[in-house]
RNA sequence: GGGCGCGUAGCUCAGUGGGAGAGCGCUCGCUUCACACGCGAGAGGUCGCUGGUUCGAAACCAGCCGCGCCCACCA
């Protein structure tokens, strides 16, 4: 080693991530490590695509645990010899990125409108040169092993082509058409949104029973609504078929109050007659379930509320102009006035919100593009029913095809003005003309005898999940035929939280099945959401979110991704600050230990397993085992498990015991060298995908390492059979569990830790040699009273031992022991026990009661 | 309304049929020549409640109580 380094090793006594982070990763992006070549085929290669974070997004809480569920699985593969690829890249986030720099504009006392859609979408473009790189910079902060040179963005020239092409043969295949339909109307953005994009709130609202004079008879009909301004749209009025109540009604008319039209009373199964009077007011034109009736039933649609969220004329001109609030008020007045309203009272349901402007949904009846679901979702639902598409945890297997069962169709119109503009032009005569470009739409236009010069092209853009929902295929070069696409597609795993299980996930795989005709991964792995560490939901606007930046620089990158992988599960966690923490202490454990042994092996050692005493097999014996309980864990996403069994023979038994064992013999320079240094290797190489930086930084100083490749390339290492050794395991083991009731004794007797004792050997018993040492105690043969007899050794009388408090504690062990034979006693003269238990299990219990026995003999 | 999940040490969580575990916190003792982000030792739990299955239940089954999430067009 260089003088220089060596020097560096002596005097840092603790891991600075800080320091060596951004030098590590930059050694790794210059060694090309994370840009593979697009050969092999997509089975003996390995790829992940990452979900695309928004443009304008900041690295959270979420995306370091998805990223670095990832990178470690990334790593594992890449070390285990696969051409191995991880895609990155950015979403243009419509909504999200055209209110950030509307936002922008307003401070400047600016307006999008104002400046023009041209102009605005340059403005945005310009804010995406600017800023959109951030959240890739802070992926690499985290270790994150993507392909760097192949980042891609869903706005990329390319990447709109595979859009275009995608909606082309959708509508062309009639999937995709333009119709007046039910949307959700979201106030806050101007735009209709999905299904999924709608969140349900509980809210309390007023429910209002209003009369209805019913035609050619003396009786009326009591309705219930929360929303009165509605009724200016009513068209019909409603009961359940099997109500006797109302059976009488059904085809006669009701008069709208304050309107007058006649309302046709109807039957349908839809209204339920538990629910206030059992009839129902119908408005097709602003309820969804309304909508539905009405076109069963063929009735006129009304809509009696604007886009602008104001009611239109056709509310009549008492109201038009009124905010749907204002209306409100203003209908339940002229009830009142006019004695209609019955009753009032609070009522607590659910009501939809947009999840994006947190405005409260208007449904309306508008002109919007929609994309049929139920044929692509047909085989989406067969790959899953055969596993073709593993789905882990397996709950989340029947949700999602639960929802896919149940499908409808996707309105994929927003109008907004960022985002894939649809390829849609109209002819003056409203024709549609539907193609890939401008050039091909006038094309189209000439043959259909329209003048190509006449075509306006279509204003909305299409939802942003659309253009995700191609993200594994089009990042790969679809539609054209490239390698990249034939070496890597499909990929191997997609890792998610589950809240993009059906907006995002579920559209991948009909998507890729019906434009590559192969799935897009062949599992999904759903893990945890991260909560904050008082349960409720990480987020900037509570101040309840922990920037993992902000871990990073105080814990370093190795303990955050330790301490995610370690609280990380299937479900919901909470926070723990402490895990990251238990990770910063093992990175600098794992520095410490090394330094211990690097600057202790003879220079030019090449490390080997060289087993010389039976300790040095045991741990090799332990590190087998080791080794094939983290690969385990990582193999089935079980990542919290890989973290802490490594954590556990790290310290434990690796630290904790087997370098302690060793210490004399490596100060000495006896034969331990080389198999210390065969450990520490397999433990770096073992730990690298989940704390890659420590890894790396101390692979450099394993001698034979200097100039040869870093880690993040080396084998993982495979367990061998040969060297698990069960004898070695529990001799050693016995050791250790003898120590430490000695300690025990010890340290329960009050004898100052660096004293050492003496003691005698109970004839014919020999506990390990090792023993004397780690419980500091000196056999001799001297015929000195034995205060206590703990396994085969007697501590004898000595003047730093207070004898009577020796033997309270000899009597406490006493107990104990009589305690644990009257158990072992009982559970063996259970004759159902010994009967039916199976045979080793009662052996057990036979051969730890003999042992308890014989320690109670041993104490007299 | 339907579905899923959770309730284990003070806290955050493992454990899914054979003697209750980890990390943090707490107590006691240590400047032991890798590490005080450390070393050694320890205290702390009727495993939500009730019943059942079993030789044996934290685990399996049923019911109840409490908490969380997802889906759903009862106004």
């Amino acid at each position: 080693m260089e003088a220089e380094r060596r020097k560096r090793l002596e005097d840092t006594t603790r891991w600075e991530p800080a320091e060596v982070e951004r030098r590590v990763f930059d050694a790794w992006l210059e060694g090309c490590y994370f840009h593979p070549p697009a050969t092999g085929t997509p089975e003996e290669n390995y790829s992940i695509v990452i979900p695309p974070p928004n443009v304008t997004g900041e690295l959270h809480m979420g995306h370091a645990l998805n990223g670095t569920i990832q990178d470690a699985l990334i790593r594992l593969n890449r070390m285990r010899g696969r051409n191995t690829l991880w895609v990155l890249g950015t979403d243009h986030a419509g909504i999200g990125t055209q209110a950030v720099v509307e936002r922008e504009l307003r401070a400047e006392g600016a307006s999008r409108k104002e400046l023009g859609r041209e102009a605005f979408v340059e403005r945005v473009w310009e804010w995406k040169r600017k800023y959109g790189s951030q959240i890739v910079e802070q992926y690499k902060r985290l270790g994150a092993s993507c392909d760097y040179e192949r980042e891609r963005f869903t706005l990329d020239e390319g990447y709109v082509r595979a859009v275009y092409r995608v909606f082309v043969a959708l509508y062309e295949k009639g999937l995709v058409y333009r119709d007046n339909y039910m949307v959700n109307w979201d106030p806050g953005t101007h735009s209709a949104i999905s299904d999924l994009e709608v969140e349900n709130r509980e809210v309390t609202d007023t429910l209002y029973e209003i009369e209805y004079e019913v035609e050619g008879s003396d009786g009326t009909l009591t309705i219930a609504t929360v929303r009165p301004e509605t009724m200016l749209a009513d068209t019909a009025v409603a009961v359940n078929p099997n109500d006797d109540r109302h059976r009488g009604l059904v085809g006669k008319h009701a008069v709208l109050p304050l309107v007058g039209r006649r309302l046709e009373i109807i039957a349908d199964e839809h209204v339920d007659p538990e629910f206030g009077t059992g009839a129902l007011k119908i408005t097709p034109g602003h309820d969804p379930a309304d909508f539905e009736i009405g076109r069963t039933h063929g009735l006129e649609e009304i809509s009696a509320i604007g886009e602008d969220g104001r009611m239109t004329e056709a509310a009549g001109e008492r109201f038009a102009g009124l905010t749907a609030a204002e209306a409100r008020e203003a209908v339940v007045t002229e009830l009142r006035e006019q004695g209609l309203i019955r009753s009032e009272e609070p009522y607590i349901h659910s009501v939809p919100y947009s999840y994006r402007s947190g405005e409260r949904i208007e449904p309306l009846i508008s002109l919007q593009w929609f994309c049929r679901m139920n044929e692509l979702a047909r085989p989406a639902i067969e790959v899953v029913e055969r596993d073709r598409v593993r789905i882990t945890p397996e709950q989340h297997k029947r949700v999602y095809l639960e929802w896919m069962r149940n499908i409808r169709p996707w309105c994929i119109s927003r109008q907004l003005w960022w985002g894939h503009t649809m390829p849609v032009w109209y002819g003056l005569g409203g024709e549609i003309v539907v193609a890939e470009s401008e050039e091909e739409a006038a094309a189209r236009a000439h043959e259909l005898g329209l003048d190509p010069d006449s075509l306006e092209r279509e204003s909305d853009v299409l939802d942003t999940w659309f253009s995700s929902a191609l993200w594994p295929f089009a990042t790969l070069g679809w539609p054209d035929d490239d390698p990249l696409l034939r070496a890597f597609y499909p990929t191997d795993v997609l890792l998610t939280a589950r809240d993009i299980l059906f907006l995002w996930v579920a559209r991948m795989v009909m998507m890729g099945l019906e434009f590559v005709g192969e799935v897009p991964f062949d599992d999904v792995y759903v893990h945890s959401v991260i909560q904050a560490p008082d349960g409720r939901r990480m987020s900037k606007s509570l101040g309840t979110g922990i920037d993992p930046l902000d871990e990073i620089e105080v814990h370093g990158a190795d303990a955050l991704r330790f301490g995610l992988l370690a609280m990380s599960s299937t479900q919901d966690v909470r926070y723990s600050a402490a895990k990251v923490q238990q990770g910063r202490d093992l990175a600098n454990k794992m520095w410490n230990a090394s330094r211990l042994v690097l600057l202790n092996v003879p220079e030019g050692t090449t490390p080997a397993a060289r087993p010389t005493l039976i300790e040095d097999r045991w741990i090799l014996s332990r590190l087998q085992r080791a080794i094939e309980a983290v690969t385990k864990g990582l193999d089935e996403y079980d990542f919290a498990h890989a973290a802490l069994d490594f954590y556990a023979f790290f310290w434990s038994e690796l630290c904790d015991w087997y370098l302690e064992i060793v210490k004399p013999r490596l100060y000495d320079g006896e034969p331990v060298a080389e198999n210390l240094l065969h450990v520490f290797e397999q433990v770096l190489a073992l730990a690298h995908p989940v704390m890659p930086f420590v890894t790396e930084e101390i692979w450099s100083y394993v001698p034979s390492h200097e100039d040869g490749p870093p880690v993040v390339v080396a084998p993982f290492p495979a367990p061998d059979p040969d060297l698990v050794d069960p004898d070695a395991e529990r001799e050693i083991e016995a050791a250790i569990s003898l120590t430490r009731s000695l300690r025990r004794w010890r340290d329960l007797v009050g004898i100052a830790a660096g004293s050492v004792l003496p003691a005698r050997l109970v004839d014919g018993k020999a506990p390990h040699e090792l023993v004397a040492r780690l419980a500091r105690l000196e056999f001799d043969k001297s015929d000195a009273e034995a205060l206590a007899t703990i396994g085969p050794v007697e501590i004898l009388a000595s003047g730093e031992i207070d004898a009577d408090r020796a033997r309270s504690r000899v009597s406490e062990r006493r107990d104990q022991l009589r305690a644990e034979v009257s158990r072992a006693e009982g559970k063996l003269a259970n004759e159902g026990f010994v009967a039916k238990a199976p045979q080793e299990v009662v052996d057990a219990e036979r051969a730890k009661l003999e042992a308890y026995r014989a320690e109670l003999e041993e104490l007299g």
